[in-house]
DNA sequence: CATTTATGTGGAGACAATCTCCACTTTGAA
DNA sequence: TTCAAAGTGGAGATTGTCTCCACATAAATG
């Protein structure tokens, strides 16, 4: 996926300690308030091997996603195979939801991802919208849904509900917005 | 509205310097990108002075928006004194992209204000939020609309709209995310 | 195993942005 | 006109980001 170089013995332990490091201080709810040079002390690297790993902190925010990323994806292809395509998709919104209530992490990362002011997605971003392009088009050729909205909208609904993460009642309104597009994605009328 | 105390001549006239420099800067799209100091200097005054009437950059972009939030909120209540309750909300938010679309500062400045992590809502956020339910309360009321959800789906919705506005195609994805959520809103089957 | 080259390290300090502090100015009321 | 209250501005403290390069370590080579 990644792999171009192959790393050296050390450089390989140092980012795994970086990339350890991060997902604790994720889980903890603290990456986007931790002074980036700090998770240099914190893995025990200097700043500098830090910045050559991770330029910026949504390198390193997308790296330690990655893998949880990739797990969606293929979790994506694996509904398809099992179930009609409208429920499939169906279904991977709802699992979506599922994993960003369960990982403020993510859900910031994805925002973050998404948001992404540099203009094109970072590979994560595009490899989740491709996925889910995925499971659009096979709903649409079986006849479960419309075809005349594509997979963009659904990505920007999914933005939406990542992003306000914050709000009181998350759940249920993050659930509403699913039930919405679901239903819109019936024909209309 | 924020009428607490009454400002001193020369607080008054700072005031809307600043304002009136932040407004010229968010419509160059510059708004995000520029030092913060630097609007003191633009404006004629002090970073001190800066500071004492916008503690952030968030609270100034409020300011700045607020007319026009309560102008977008007007324009609701308007509506639905015009039309059936449904084409009212229906219109309103086709309205709403419109603004955003026209005004890259403004959509920005909705998404980090609905976001705004400080947990609680903005004013400017509370108040369309408000809008918004008046609209959707009515349209259920009339029975032209699902009364299963609530606005806050609309609200991540919009939000989503927002905060991806730098997006390729925005604006057709944009109007689809319109189109699913209103066709979502009649009755599931 | 010695030597060489490529690869990677770490942290001091340059740089940049935010924000505070307070000696001074302006305002408006008495 | 005088004076207290209100407001000003900008130097510089503070805090976070990122670069640079003298040095260390790992693998390749003979």
């Amino acid at each position: 996926m990644t792999a171009g170089k192959p790393l050296r013995a050390d450089a390989q332990r140092n980012r795994d300690a970086l990339l350890a490091t991060a997902r604790e201080v994720f889980d903890a709810g603290d990456f986007f308030d931790l002074r980036f040079d700090d998770f240099a002390r914190l893995a025990g690297v200097g700043t500098g091997t830090l910045y050559r790993h991770f330029p910026t902190r949504e390198a390193l925010a997308e790296a330690v996603y990655h893998k949880e990323v990739a797990t969606l994806c293929a979790r994506a292809r694996e509904l398809q195979g099992e179930l009609p395509a409208a429920e499939a998709l169906a279904t991977f919104l709802r699992a979506m939801v599922d994993h960003i209530g369960a990982h403020e992490g993510l859900a910031r990362t994805l925002a973050t991802l998404m948001a992404s002011r540099s203009g094109a997605l970072a590979e994560g971003g595009k490899a989740l919208e491709q996925a889910v392009a995925d499971l659009v088009t096979a709903a649409v050729a079986d006849g479960g849904i419309r075809d005349d909205l594509g997979p963009g909208a659904i990505m920007m609904a999914l933005h939406g509900i990542g992003a306000a993460h914050d709000r009181p009642d998350w759940r249920a309104e993050a659930d509403d917005v699913i039930t919405l597009v679901l239903d819109g994605l019936r024909r209309p009328l």
